[in-house]
DNA sequence: CACCCTCGAGTTCA
DNA sequence: CTCGAGGGTG
C-alpha cells in the first residue's frame, strides 16, 4: 500500500501541473482582458480565433484539473452557457412523453395484467426492443420532407439540431416510397457507437480536444455543435464526428387519424416499423413480437445477460402492446402512455479501490467519513466519493482500506459503497480509525447525545469547517439565495491564505464586507489530486479571486458586494433557514416567521408560544430557546440588523397573527414536482403557498393534487396508486386561479 | 402511545 | 433520493 502517512507529507512534483496551473492563469487573464476590450467597444489585440482557440484550451485544462479553474473564470459565464441557449426552440407537433418503470419481474407481470385487464382481453401481443441509452430525437417530416430534428427538450419544445442531423448523413432527406402524410414526426434515439467510442476519445485527446466520459456524453457533444465561427480544419473534425452518429427510430408522433392506415394497413406497432424501414429510416434489429409475458421476460433475461454486445449502450427493455388498437383504447396519462413501459436493468455494479477513508466536518459539526476510490465509471458517469455516514456503517459494511469494494448508484443517482470484495485482499488492508479530533480544528470529537453514532464537532463558533459550510448554506438556494457565495466564495472569505484573520470569523460580518476586504483575498492554489497545497520554488502559490490582475477589483467581488446589497432585504423566513437553527429548515422557518413577523418576537417568545405555532412542537422551541441564548448567536443578529439585513417582515402585525385564511387554495395540500411549464421549483411552491395551500414535498393519502410537469418521477407513480388527482401545468394554473373545484 | 406524515440534512455529478 | 426524527392525530 502507498497510501501511508509519508505521501501524505511529502507531496510528489508535479511539473505538469504547475504548468498547467500557470496556464490557466494566463489564459484567464488574456481572455477576460479580451473580453473587456470587446464589450467596451474597443479595439480587440487578437483575431476570433485566436480568442476561440484560448478559450478552448482553458476549458480543457479546466476539465482536466477543476481545482485550477478560478472563480473569476470566463467559462463560467459564456463558455457554459453559450451550449445550452444556442440552439432555436422548437414546438413538436405532438408532446414527446417519456415511459413508466418497472424493475423486476413481479411489477412488469403487474403492468401486463393491468393491460390484459384494461383491454378486456386475455391474450395480448407485446413487441419488446432494446432501450437505448442516447438522445431522444423527434424528426419533423412535411410531404415527406424532412422539416426539424429537434431534441427532446422538456417533451413540449426541444431544440433545434437539424443541420447536424442532415450532416449525419443516415437520416433520409425525403422519405422515400410515395403517399406520404402532410406531417408526421417520427421519433427515435441517436447514440454514439460502442465501439468508436474508444477511438474518438483517443482522436479527442490527440487533437487536444475534450474528452467524453461515456458514449451518451459523446452524442450529445457530438450533437450539440455549432459550425459558425470554426475554422476549416476543426469544423471537419466536428463535422467526422457528428457522421459517427446513429440513429434508431422507434416510433410515430403526429400523424393525422387515419391518413397512415390509409396509405398503408398498419394495425400493429411492429407494422409500423415496417412501413418506417420502407420509408428509408433506420430501424433495429433487436425487436421482437411475443404472445406472452413469459416469453418477454425471457427476452428480458437474454440481453440483461449481453449487454455489451450490442453496437449501443443499454438502459433497459421497452415493452410495448403490439395491437395499435388497444394503444388508443389504453391511452396515456399525462406523462406516459399506459400501452409501454420500460423495463430497468438493476444498476450496475462495479469493482474498484477503497484508496482511503477520509473525514469531512460539514456546517453542523457532524464528522462524516467518506470513500476516496479510485475513479470507476458506474451507470454513465465516473465516481470517485462516496458517503459511509459514520463509523458504524463503516464497521458494518466491513470495508477495510485499500480493499477492492463494489460500489452501484443507489436509484441510478447516489453512489454507494456496498461492501468489500474479500477474495481480492492480499493482507496490506487496514481498518479505518474513526479519528478522535475534528481533523479541522482538532477539537475532541463527541455525540450529540449519549450512544450517537454520529460524531460532532463541539466548535461551532470556530471550526472553520463550520463557518465554511453555514456562510455556504446561507448563500444557498433554499436560504438567502446569494448567486456568488457558493462553495468556493465562502472558502475565500473564511479561510484565505492572506490575511491571516479571514474577513469573516464568524457569520456576523456577512453583511459587514467591504470591497478593501475582498482586495487582499489570496487564496492557496491546491493540488488537485492531494489537495495539498501547491508551492513554487518553496513559497506558496497564491491567487486573488477578487482582484485583477492590474488591481481592480474583479466581476465576482462586485457580483457578490451586489448580491448582498440585494439579500438584505430578503424574506424573513430565508433569513431564518440561514441561521442554521437545528431542525428549521423552509417550513419551519415559512411558520415562524408568518406567525412572529420578526426575529425579535421569536427571541421574546416563550417555549409555550413557540410551540403554538403550527408545525412547531417541544422540540424545535427548545432548539429555538437554546439557539437565542448563545452570545454569539445574538451577535450575529445584531450586526446583521446593524448592517442593514431586514429582519422582519414590514406591515407584520404581530406575534399571534392571525394566519392567512380564505385562499382559495385553503386547506388544500399540493405536491409540486416535475418540470411545470411557466414555474420554477420554488415559484410553484410559492404560488402554492400565496394561495392559501399548503405544498407538500412527498405524495400521500391527505395529498389533493399532484401538479405534474415533464420528468416527474416516483411522486407520480405514487399518486397514480394512490388515486391522487394529477394536474398539468395548465390544470394546476386553472386550480391556482379558479380553486379546487374546477379541476376536480 | 402508536402510528403516519412531513421535514431536515446529507449526498454526487454533468 | 434516502434516512432518521419531529409533529400531530386517533
Amino acid at each position: 500500500m502507498s497510501d501511508t502517512a509519508d505521501d501524505a507529507v511529502l507531496p510528489e512534483a508535479r511539473p505538469d501541473l504547475e504548468a498547467a496551473a500557470d496556464e490557466v492563469d494566463r489564459l484567464t487573464e488574456r481572455i477576460l482582458q479580451l473580453r473587456e476590450e470587446y464589450y467596451g467597444g474597443n479595439a480587440s489585440t487578437a483575431s476570433d480565433e485566436e480568442y476561440d482557440a484560448m478559450a478552448r484550451r482553458l476549458e480543457q485544462l479546466e476539465q482536466q484539473h477543476p481545482r485550477l479553474r478560478r472563480q473569476d473564470s470566463p467559462t463560467q459565464t459564456v463558455g457554459g452557457r453559450a451550449e445550452t441557449t444556442l440552439f432555436a426552440p422548437v414546438e413538436h407537433a405532438e408532446r414527446m412523453l417519456s415511459l413508466d418503470n418497472v424493475f423486476s419481474r413481479e411489477e412488469l407481470d403487474a403492468w401486463a395484467a393491468k393491460v390484459e385487464r384494461d383491454a378486456g382481453r386475455s391474450t395480448v401481443r407485446y413487441l419488446t426492443e432494446l432501450k437505448i441509452d442516447g438522445l431522444a430525437i423527434n424528426l419533423r417530416y412535411e410531404h415527406g420532407a424532412l422539416v426539424t430534428a429537434a431534441t427532446r427538450g422538456d417533451g413540449v419544445v426541444g431544440e433545434d439540431v437539424t443541420q447536424n442531423v442532415r450532416t449525419m448523413g443516415s437520416i433520409p432527406d425525403r422519405l422515400s416510397g410515395t403517399g406520404h402524410p402532410d406531417l408526421v414526426e417520427i421519433r427515435g434515439e441517436i447514440f454514439f457507437p460502442v465501439a468508436a467510442f474508444d477511438d474518438l476519445n483517443a482522436r479527442q485527446a490527440a487533437a487536444g480536444e475534450r474528452v467524453f466520459a461515456n458514449p451518451r456524453n459523446a452524442a450529445s457533444g457530438s450533437l450539440r455543435q455549432k459550425e459558425e465561427g470554426k475554422s476549416p480544419e476543426r469544423l471537419e473534425l466536428m463535422r467526422d464526428r457528428i457522421r459517427r452518429l446513429r440513429m434508431l427510430v422507434h416510433g410515430i408522433g403526429a400523424w393525422p387519424v387515419g391518413e397512415i392506415e390509409r396509405a398503408t394497413p398498419v394495425g400493429a406497432q411492429s407494422e409500423v416499423y415496417g412501413l418506417l424501414a420502407e420509408w428509408g429510416l433506420p430501424i433495429s434489429t433487436h425487436f421482437r413480437v411475443y404472445d406472452s409475458i413469459g416469453e418477454v421476460a425471457e427476452y428480458i433475461k437474454r440481453y440483461g445477460e449481453n449487454r455489451g454486445g450490442v453496437e449501443h449502450q443499454i438502459d433497459g427493455v421497452v415493452v410495448k402492446v403490439d395491437d395499435l388498437d388497444l394503444h388508443v383504447e389504453l391511452g396515456a396519462t399525462s406523462r406516459a402512455p399506459r400501452w409501454a413501459i420500460a423495463f430497468k436493468y438493476p444498476p450496475e455494479e462495479v469493482h474498484t479501490k477503497l484508496e482511503n477513508i477520509v473525514v469531512s466536518v460539514g456546517r453542523t459539526g457532524r464528522a462524516t467519513p467518506f470513500a476516496v476510490m479510485t475513479p470507476a465509471l458506474v451507470a454513465g458517469s465516473t465516481v470517485r466519493q462516496a458517503t459511509l455516514h459514520n463509523q458504524d456503517i463503516v464497521k458494518a459494511k466491513g470495508v477495510l482500506i485499500g480493499d477492492t469494494v463494489v460500489l452501484r448508484k443507489a436509484g441510478d443517482v447516489i453512489p454507494e459503497v456496498l461492501g468489500p470484495v474479500v477474495e481480492l485482499r492480499d493482507g496490506t488492508e487496514r481498518e479505518f480509525v474513526m479519528p478522535t479530533e475534528c481533523p479541522e480544528c482538532g477539537t475532541p470529537l463527541r455525540p450529540a447525545k449519549e450512544g450517537d453514532a454520529d460524531l460532532r464537532c463541539p466548535n461551532a463558533r470556530a471550526c472553520p469547517a463550520q463557518v465554511r459550510g453555514r456562510v455556504e448554506h446561507i448563500g444557498s438556494r433554499g436560504a438567502l439565495d446569494i448567486e456568488a457565495l457558493g462553495e468556493v466564495g465562502a472558502f475565500a472569505l473564511t479561510q484565505p491564505a492572506e490575511p491571516a484573520r479571514p474577513p469573516l470569523e464568524t457569520e456576523a460580518g456577512l453583511f459587514e464586507l467591504a470591497l478593501d476586504d475582498l482586495l487582499t483575498i489570496r487564496v492557496q492554489v491546491r493540488d488537485p489530486e492531494t489537495g495539498l497545497p501547491r508551492t513554487v520554488d518553496g513559497v506558496p502559490k497564491l491567487v486573488a479571486p477578487y482582484q485583477k490582475k492590474n488591481g481592480e477589483p474583479s466581476r465576482a467581488a462586485l457580483d457578490l458586494l451586489a448580491n448582498l446589497e440585494k439579500a438584505k432585504t430578503q424574506q424573513l423566513w430565508r433569513f431564518l433557514v440561514g441561521l442554521s437553527i437545528r431542525h428549521v429548515g423552509p417550513v419551519a422557518a415559512r411558520a415562524l416567521a408568518g406567525y412572529f413577523g420578526s426575529v425579535d418576537a421569536m427571541r421574546a417568545a416563550s417555549r409555550d408560544e413557540l410551540a403554538a405555532v403550527p408545525g412547531v412542537g417541544p422540540i424545535i422551541a427548545d432548539a429555538l430557546l437554546a439557539w437565542f441564548e448563545v452570545d454569539w448567536h445574538q451577535e450575529i443578529l445584531e450586526r446583521w440588523a446593524a448592517a442593514g439585513a431586514q429582519l422582519a417582515t414590514p406591515g407584520h402585525p404581530g406575534p399571534g397573527a392571525a394566519v392567512v385564511e380564505g385562499g382559495i387554495l385553503s386547506g388544500i395540500t399540493v405536491v409540486p414536482t416535475g418540470a411545470l411549464e411557466g414555474f420554477s421549483r420554488e415559484g410553484a411552491v410559492e404560488a402554492i403557498l400565496a394561495a392559501g395551500g399548503k405544498a407538500g414535498n412527498s405524495v400521500s393519502k391527505k395529498t389533493d393534487f399532484v401538479a405534474a410537469g415533464p420528468g416527474a418521477g416516483s411522486k407520480l407513480t405514487k399518486a397514480e396508486e394512490l388515486g391522487v388527482p394529477i394536474l398539468d401545468a395548465d390544470g394546476f394554473r386553472k386550480l391556482l386561479e379558479e380553486g379546487p373545484d374546477a379541476v376536480r
